[in-house]
DNA sequence: TGAGTAATTAACCTATCGGTTAAATATAGA
DNA sequence: TCTATATTTAACCGATAGGTTAATTACTCA
């Protein structure tokens, strides 16, 4: 994993890592506070390899203090990570304006009355639900 | 790769994906196009793998024309990295308040005038040389 | 100093990733 | 139908990702 936004990318690939930094967004926290919610699912270890992985990728500073080492979330990864997605923004808001006219179409004429809420109009989920 | 987010940023997180997917923001193109820049490096099939990484993260979209399959980016895979991004966007823009405000510091007092424009002022080193 | 707590490192295992080459499939057109 | 072009699939391979357990390091405090 050569350059640094792969680094970040892949740092933002795993659903424990995410849960992490979610984590650290209410505020800072040890490594075994952090680690608490995944102790069943996983050993120590492995959260320590998480938290060295989000550190390469420039999304977590972690301190010292006494044996513990408090984490908080580093703006700088996010940062990078965004400036790269921000110049496909008219794609993506594009592709939702297409999915805005389309559901218009859809629930337009006489407002045919969802009768029942269970077939979903298409596509593999997207649908907003209500 | 459980989530699809996952699946997305794990696409995300190569540099020959991104290229392929920078190649698309400038309009659609077949699987041979897309490949040709990287045939040095890599061979055909290789691109087409990384093309069904792409697809199955629904960052692309593949048509067919005859035998070619002219591809298209896709929105979707797109909106939904950048909708979880944006509930960090506060903590990457207080990075970056903290950055300049530091930069104002090392810059500020007299305005030292920049003599030549040669040396580039900024660079990822974040370090001021000199 | 020695016991207890927090976290990391080492050594190892398996599955997946990113690449290869060779063969197969899809389509157009003579 | 035969040939050429575009693309995918199959089978394989080495490196790495993500997990484990056991051992080690870093502190605090009595």
């Amino acid at each position: 994993m050569q350059d640094a936004l792969s680094q970040t990318f892949q740092a933002l690939a795993d659903p424990t890592r995410r849960a992490i930094l979610a984590r650290l967004s209410k505020g800072e926290a040890s490594v075994g506070e952090l680690a608490e919610p995944f102790l069943n699912e996983m050993s120590l270890p492995a959260v320590t390899k998480h938290l060295k992985v989000l550190e390469n990728a420039g999304l977590v500073l972690k301190g010292r203090n006494a044996q513990f080492r408090p984490c908080q979330l580093n703006g700088d990864g996010l940062r990078v990570a965004a400036n790269w997605m921000e110049q496909y923004r008219v794609f993506w808001e594009e592709s939702f304006d297409r999915l805005e006219a389309y559901l218009k179409t859809v629930a337009a004429p006489s407002r045919p009355k969802p009768r029942i809420e269970s077939k979903k109009p298409k596509g593999k989920s997207h649908g907003r639900k209500k």
